[in-house]
DNA sequence: TATGAATGAGGCTTCATTCAT
DNA sequence: CATGAATGAAGCCTCATTCAT
């Protein structure tokens, strides 16, 4: 039956917490999430639907509901499995306690173009979504905060060394200059605008530093 | 996605090219562009509908179809007049020959601040429909560009001049500074977060001249 | 698009108040109406669905919500038209001012029963929604309550002129004898437990009248 | 309506008759049941499911249907152990070869009020369901049969005793007289009418017996 | 026995667009 | 020009029941 669905109860088909699945049940999980993925970096999240996503993963229309109450909740998850592979790629190569901001700044302009570059369909997709979706909204927000802090914690202690210039705001500065990487790395990468990496990576550096008024590195001199 | 049967239909009666039109027609259709603008700026484009916009301006359902051929259309004409605007807001200073950099900057860079907060709503649902219909995004993508390579050839001119460092490359800077202002507007003014529109004027232009090697304006002294 | 439904506004498809409609409106409507009478009668609320109602009234599915916002809609208008039929009916014979409370309960219960006979299948399906669906619930004890207030009055109206007996509540006893009367055609013409009209229509007679120690009219003597 | 495959399935395993049952066995179906009558009190038979009774009984969802092959069938049995309940408490005082005809009236009347009352839940849902279930219909069914059969054979006995008055029939009398009771329980309990026990009992056993015409017990005087 | 994953038919509702007056 | 009725594809989610371990 279809009809009442006043009471309901607790009715929620108990959304599995991925823990306490058995074997089977993590391999038809993880096959939703791997179709889901393709799916959404290929069509978006609007023209990406349900039956799809079960028909790519070769599973029944329901046992998509065995595993994700909605089409959000697996975005949610694909989102944050994206997520998580693009700050371990942007964040591939440590840096030294003898590192100069310039080069820090370098590698991470670096690290951040490439991991967009990698994740550039679902980061595309991510914006799509955040626009419509407050709780989708959320995650890109969080993402975009835990950059924001880190470069603003960076700054501040730059400048408490008087390796910044003064007269910025750790906090506008961080904000604006995330914002310069960030879209920049939109417009080139999903908008396809003209760029190369190479140039582009030393370009925002450059601004970046200017802007902060840090001194570039010394080209490696013969 | 739903919105199918748009691609080409059999018998478009070629909508009214609004010059063509009776004054009473010229009333009509500026009634549904007046409720179009205000339903889509408070409920986006995805949750605004046709007959939503009919009932607000008072017309009949199908005498939408009278003046534009499909959504897409009418939201395209409301973009058209919110871009308008938005430039004549965002230059409406105009600059004087005297002007060094950093004012022209400063200028451009309140001015622009200003328009989007005037713009704020539908700047968002801009933002949203680029993310899923191909000929808005190329809107957008024009209206970057437009500011995109005014800020080129500025950045070029200046550098020719000896005003703008020699190892930036205008068009890399012009994108990046240009994303930079667009996006932390988007951040500060559709997103919520924290801001004071003369600090952040004033920050932006900081990092815009300090990434270019542009001096900043003396304080008037004495 | 189907997707974000969270905005919504005022998108209801502003349920046509059956006045401001066009001819050929109403004609549609009526059919709507008359084919959810037929089916919810011949299947039960649950068993009826959209798709039988549109395709019976031979309109398209979407044409249903042109006119109902929904089955529970266009179920109320039904059960609203067969409670008028069904008062009409069973009011059928008016009383005179010179008739016995014994005449008029008689009348009455015959009236009932036969409107009961005529709307047999209908009242069923009524019976069945107002078990799980509030807002169709208070429709019916809307109704009881009509009946039972009536006889209400009329009870302590009698029992002023001494005609019935005084240790007899005229509420619990409207109630009581209401509900007897009610269910009794319930169990009978539902259920289809035996019985002869004129018989049960006179049993319940004398027992109301019994039950309330009013005199019963004396056969006609010759 | 859905549940469709249901009529006669291939291979039923021929769910357990409980006797045949290890201890262990008959534990989990007795969760079973008092999980399922929990919830069928609480959100009626729609609204419950096969999920949230294993849940509640705290066993796989599979199990379930070790030991019921269907929703209905655990609803049969629920409803039987009510119905066995309901009986035992209706009855509970035992009458007295010495007592009138009113006396054993009004201790029914007040037997079959507080059984109501304390089994009103699961009587509304046996009301809901015996409107769409044939086979659940036939246990209500009989149960009213019960009921009618033995007042019936009571009406009858005193009849041929001249304590009940000659132009009532008993079969007429017991379905009218059962439904009266049965249907003013339901208005005051389930459907919440003000009323209050005593005074309902007392007005119903008055109603009762004048309708028969049954002469009232003297009030215990001096 | 017990488990829990898998199935898929069903039903509701939305809404851009077309069409007859 | 205006009107408003008609269309029907699309998509989401539920849940009783079956099946493989």
């Amino acid at each position: 039956m279809t009809e009442p669905r006043s009471a309901s109860s607790s009715s929620a088909p108990e959304q599995q917490p991925a823990a306490t699945l058995t074997p089977r049940g993590q391999r038809t999980r993880a096959k939703l999430v791997k179709a889901a993925y393709t799916l959404f970096e290929k069509n978006g999240y609007l023209d990406t639907n349900i039956n799809d996503i079960s028909r790519r993963a070769r599973v029944a229309y329901g046992t998509f509901y065995t595993y994700f109450s909605s089409k959000e909740e697996i975005f949610a998850e694909v989102v944050e499995q994206m997520t998580t592979d693009f700050r371990a790629m942007a964040n591939a190569v440590p840096s030294q306690p003898s590192d100069t901001p310039a080069t820090r700044i370098a590698r991470a302009n670096l690290g951040y173009l490439r991991a967009y570059q990698a994740h550039a369909a679902m980061m595309a997709v991510l914006e799509q979504v955040a626009t419509f979706n407050p709780r989708l909204a959320e995650i890109r927000r969080d993402a975009r905060r835990f950059w924001v802090e880190r470069s603003s914690r960076a700054i501040a202690r730059w400048q408490r060394d008087g390796l910044v210039r003064p007269d910025v705001d750790p906090y506008y500065a961080a904000t604006a200059l995330g914002s310069m990487v960030d879209r920049s790395a939109y417009v080139w990468i999903v908008l396809g605008e003209p760029f190369d990496e190479d140039v582009a990576a030393d370009q925002l550096t450059r601004l970046y530093c200017g802007a902060l008024g840090i001194a570039l590195d010394e080209p490696r001199a013969t």
